[in-house]
RNA sequence: GUGGGUGUAGCUCAGCUGGUAGAGCACCGCCUUGUGGUGGCGGUGGUCGCGGGUUCGAGUCCCGUCACUCACCCCA
């Protein structure tokens, strides 16, 4: 009976719309900030996905039906953007002037279990600045800035940036005397999900002794929203050389992303981010009474974005899942189609003037559609009602509020309806009910 | 991949210990022969997820299967 596929969700008009707008948001924001887009092939190369590791289980083989069945498939759909994008960026790096600037939305594919919130299809939004040999620090803070911005500018929950740095944890386990800091790392990212005493156990297991663990977790507790996490750090009284660099870096970041208006931006420690190829800044984002959706918007920096032989792309950049994203929106637009007008027919005879006056509209870009038929005007009417049109023209110069009943004469080549009236807006949880 | 829940009309659901399928909403028409939203009357619409079994008879019981869903894993 359903034959809705789990996990690769398929919108209505009404929803698409809702979706639309937020792209469009994006774009706008990216584009303001100079990135400019790139769209990659949708397959590239098993080996190329899997250089990451790990995630193998995740990724969509793709072959050719006739392919022999006993062969490997050799391509697969792309899991996310920032492999793609190192791939491209080598391959066209004689022809790309660096530092370069992108933006790139398009869908990735994983295979996991669905639920709420997460997807086997869905929309990245990504912005990464990669250079060639070194990339200035500054960027760490700008790419913060823009996705701070990009956020602010959605009607979604309000957002928290949550930023660390990867050397102040790797700085402070060397510093503890750590062997092996990665797989602390491994641990202490799981805190949001297990109890702090669990953790404390896991380190034990280890092979820590119980004061390590204990300021490991003193470390992960510290969360400010403004640069006096670097004080309190310092109290714990860890030294090294690599943790004063990341704590100098966070507070950079901070310090810069923190004035813009509509998000929170924190420093965080508890953030380490599993996922090996980080190696300095690293960010999560979470909605405020959507925590449990988990990171909305996710990235780094990764000092080997890509590498030939020649030289290394040190790259900075950050991912924002448009589809988890838009779960807390009612996902209902002020109406399913992009018309602001209907224009009644009066008569099959007399559509022309109907479709003249419509013209008039749209020659001043004002979305409009004229009545499929010429049926009375009161079902005209519930068409328009029907879609959520607001205006009808009655030929020849007649406009109607239909939410209002108000009717005044008009001239189409000189109304225009209210700039809010123009296009579909988006509607929230509260509007609806 | 592991574990739990659920599959009856477009949507939300009812259907008692098995007796040949219902409600509300939505949709269409009429009351209303050219300006809607309320009201009244009427109507369309279901291989009860799929396959098998038990039975005189299965939406209802049994087995299998698929799908959806929640949690774990992992991540946007």
């Amino acid at each position: 009976m359903s034959k809705k596929l789990s996990g690769f969700p398929e919108f209505l008009p009404r929803e698409r719309i809702v979706e639309q707008q937020v792209l469009d948001h994006l774009r706008r924001t990216f584009e303001l900030h100079g990135f400019a887009n790139v769209e990659t092939r949708a397959v590239e190369p098993l080996d190329v996905l899997l250089r990451k590791g790990e995630i193998d289980k995740e990724v969509y083989a793709v072959k050719r039906l006739a392919a022999d069945p006993a062969e490997p498939a050799e391509l697969a759909l792309h899991y996310d953007l920032t492999v793609p994008f190192a791939r491209y960026v080598l391959e066209n790096a004689g022809k790309l002037e660096f530092p370069f600037r992108r933006w790139q939305i398009q869908k990735v594919w994983r295979g996991e279990r669905p639920q709420q919130g997460r997807f086997r299809e869905f929309t990245q939004a990504d912005i990464d600045i990669v250079a060639r040999d070194v990339l200035p620090f500054h960027f760490d803070v700008e790419v913060a800035r823009v996705m701070a911005e990009a956020l602010a500018g959605l009607p979604i929950p309000r957002a928290t940036l949550q930023i660390s740095n990867r050397k102040i944890l790797e700085g402070f386990y060397l510093g503890l005397g750590v062997a092996d800091p990665t797989a602390v790392m491994q641990v202490v990212d799981k805190l949001d999900k297990v109890p702090a005493e669990r953790i404390r156990e896991l380190l034990l297991e280890q092979g820590l002794d119980a004061p390590q663990a204990e300021r490991i977790l003193a470390l992960a507790e510290i969360v400010t929203t403004d640069t006096s996490f670097v004080q309190r750090v310092e109290a714990l009284g860890v030294e090294h050389e690599l943790l004063a660099e990341g704590l100098a870096e966070l507070a950079q970041v901070v310090k810069g992303a923190s004035d813009v208006d509509g998000v929170t931006v924190t420093a965080d420690l508890r953030i380490a981010r599993g996922l090996d190829y980080y190696t300095g800044t690293v960010f999560e984002t979470r909605l405020e009474g959507w925590e449990h959706l988990g990171s909305i918007c996710s990235g780094g920096r990764y000092d080997e974005l890509a590498k030939d032989r020649r030289s290394t792309y040190p790259g900075v950049g950050i991912s924002l899942g448009v589809s988890r994203l838009l779960v807390p929106l009612a996902l209902a637009a002020s109406r399913s189609v992009p018309s602001a007008v209907l224009v009644a027919v009066d008569a099959e005879e007399s559509r022309s003037i109907s479709d003249t006056i419509a013209g008039a509209l749209r020659y001043r870009d004002i979305p409009t559609e004229v009545a499929p038929a010429a049926a009375k005007f009161g079902k005209q009417i519930q068409y328009a009602e029907k879609r959520g049109i607001p205006y009808v023209w009655f030929p020849p110069s007649s406009v109607k509020d239909i939410r209002s009943g108000e009717q005044v004469d008009a001239d189409p080549t000189t109304w225009t309806p209210p700039l809010e009236d123009l296009t579909p807006t988006i509607l929230t949880k509260e509007q609806l009910s």
